[in-house]
DNA sequence: CGGCTTAGTGTCGGACTGACTTGAAGTCCG
DNA sequence: CGGACTTCAAGTCAGTCCGACACTAAGCCG
């Protein structure tokens, strides 16, 4: 059974791919930044979402291969953590986040996909609060980018990342990913518009609210959120944290107007 | 960016979780063995698929660690080879069977699941052909089991199965691998038959029918199967081969009714 | 106080699902 | 030869779900 070659020189890494929300304006800010902050979110034409997309930082490579191009945040396994250690860790090292959600991607071992040595890397993606984003590290090695528009990463990163991003939308119709962006409580116009920037699409509020309150995903916590220049909304909490890996197989459909496409 | 310990000392393995068709009493034996064989197949009790359950080969470890009990087929990535080659390699030849299907499925990695070394397992499943399971090696180290009644495996196998069991549960409603248990022709009858031994629950052929032919997923071929006793059904065919892996991302859902529970 | 904005509720028509019925096309057997 | 039997295949129908939209509620602002 132990047949095959000697499996010592292949190298095990770990990278993680990490989204959040980009920061944009909060709702406080945006009204309080007065008309002329409010057209000018509005002017860009991106509906109800303040324009607002996903972010995801990358960090420059300052060695050989792929030296002064930006890479996926990752290192090496060490061989006394366990992978999901292994990510959160050289996640944090180098980016200075950490991750609200975390889960195994996909390990990519093509003999090519590194020069010179054979590097098996296993891929996790992240989700991160908006809150920590302000932790990131000040370094201009790392870099917020928006992951539908980066092309030209080292390596095979450009692959993997269109793999996450893909995961993420999918995953997010039939799981509650979503509170990972979002504070404990959180109303629920702002879970709808983390779907509606995940998944690119308007959502109807009615709908959307029908949808999620049938789900039982997420409870009524009896407050509201006051200070709003309109009616104020109702907090709620999730039910349930979100669990990932090999035992996260429970598969609540939320609803199927929020799956892809 | 290269921070962490030295990923020497751990060693990569590649082991494959693998499905067929229990061959049973095919379609063809079933009717010329006679009321005797029918009866038998029928007094099972299990509805029309002749009490056919899901099958998958384990080889007995010869070697220490877990010498003597019975775990998944694989073995060390080779140097040289992808991933996905080691998979298919590793599975020929220990169990003699080559797949229809391979898709990775989860990495295992935590520092203590083999005593003594590092073991990094890339994990894949794969789906064979009941005609591949007669190329199995008779070897009396090899043996098929009822994945749903397989404990006490070596290392943490057991978790691994249970893994690709629901992974395959939940992927048959939303994607074509069915074919992959089947002749590149086949009637809507077998095909539900293949849901209904994976799902472990009888669907309404009419229904089926319907919910297969929107989706779109299989053509007519415009022949029929003739030798049956009853009125011949007609043969179809796979639309598109099922494709794996971080491009296989296209999630066609069939229809509600074949998801799980 | 009236107008404005967003929160939240109600309703209606079409699409889909699941259970069931009916007709079709062969073989088997007396 | 013809009727019984089997499965294949198509049709029917009621309940449910979903998307679109109208409408009311509740705060702020001028």
């Amino acid at each position: 059974m132990n047949a095959g070659g000697d499996p010592r020189g292949i190298r095990v890494a770990v990278s993680t791919v990490i989204f959040a929300l980009e920061p944009g304006v909060s709702p406080e800010e945006f009204w309080a930044g007065g008309l002329d902050t409010a057209l000018r979110a509005y002017s860009t034409g991106e509906s109800s979402s303040l324009g607002r997309t996903l972010w995801m930082p990358l960090v420059r490579r300052l060695r050989e291969p792929g030296e002064g191009r930006w890479a996926l945040p990752g290192g090496w396994l060490d061989p006394e953590e366990s992978l999901e250690a292994a990510a959160a860790r050289t996640l944090e090292e180098t980016t200075g986040v950490r991750p609200a959600y975390l889960e195994q991607l996909f390990t990519f071992g093509d003999p090519g996909r590194s020069p010179d040595e054979r590097v098996v890397s296993v891929v996790y993606w992240a989700l991160v609060r908006p809150e920590e984003t302000s932790d990131a590290i000040d370094d201009p090695n790392v870099r917020w980018f928006d992951p539908d528009r980066t092309r030209g990463l080292a390596f095979d990163h450009d692959t993997i990342i269109e793999y996450a991003l893909g995961r993420l939308r999918t995953k997010l119709g039939y799981s509650q990913i979503a509170h990972a962006f979002l504070e404990p409580t959180f109303t629920l116009a702002e879970l709808r518009e983390v779907y509606e920037i995940v998944l690119q699409r308007p959502l109807d509020p009615a709908n959307f609210r029908r949808a999620v309150e049938s789900s039982g995903a997420v409870v009524d916590t009896g407050e509201l959120r006051t200070g709003t220049p309109h009616r104020p909304p109702k907090l709620y909490r999730p039910v349930h944290p979100a669990d990932a890996g090999p035992g996260g197989f429970v598969r609540v459909p939320i609803a199927p107007h929020l799956r892809r496409s």
